[in-house]
DNA sequence: TTCCACTACATAGTATCACCGGGTAGCGAA
DNA sequence: TTCGCTACCCGGTGATACTATGTAGTGGAA
């Protein structure tokens, strides 16, 4: 990955997994693998379960374990209230950033 | 300032610094200045300098120095070729992430 | 003169975050 | 048994923005 996306990424990856979590709840290795289907193919996994624990721990999602046909049981991630709350937030930041650099970019022309 | 946009300024400042300085060269006390007016209201004055020294190592930004009518003299700093280059593989990781994070929001609703 | 405000640059220390490399464990097929 | 896939976890590293503070030069007010 290029170290212009890592940087960039800081601070986003974050609001992404939430929003992939908003559409339906999922577990870890599931989030990875629908990360690399939307074009983030260079995510690595370590990333993904680091960002749980994090969003765990700060309560912005609900956990249950369920057993899997296949390997360890999964840690299902849903997002609860707080969550809602934060992603929404996360989307203000972003229109906010977004449209100043969009301005920039013209301006530059 | 929010932590999120703390965040998210990660990897972009840089960018949007550069992109500044695309336009014409500027010092860093009149780019801390821009930043601010063109809303981006809460970047900490030493926060542009470390940048600028940054980008400055790496050779992307060439540097004179000005005498100023008020105060010590000024590093004016201006995009050289190599600046360019990197410029413009910055709006290309941004379109990429942009592009995948509107999807997102769509795919949400 | 003395003091303050503004201009202008600089830096040491802190927190956060994505990545790297590796590890653990369960299950089914060759 | 061994291999491959599923699934989760962790310690250490590098990069970045922020905080807080300091240094200097200039000009105007008290």
């Amino acid at each position: 990955m290029s170290k212009q996306m890592t940087e960039m990424l800081k601070g986003t990856l974050e609001g992404v997994v939430l929003a992939i979590l908003a559409v339906q709840p999922a577990y870890g290795y599931e989030i990875t693998a629908r990360l690399r289907e939307q074009g983030f193919s260079d995510i690595a996994e370590g990333t993904v379960y680091a960002l749980l624990v994090r969003v765990e721990q700060r309560g912005l999602v609900d956990v249950a374990k369920v057993p899997s046909e296949k390997g360890p049981p999964r840690k299902v991630y849903s997002l609860n209230a707080s969550g809602g709350e934060y992603l929404e937030e996360f989307w203000r930041t972003w229109r906010f950033l977004a449209e100043r650099i969009e301005q920039l970019h013209q301006g530059e022309k």
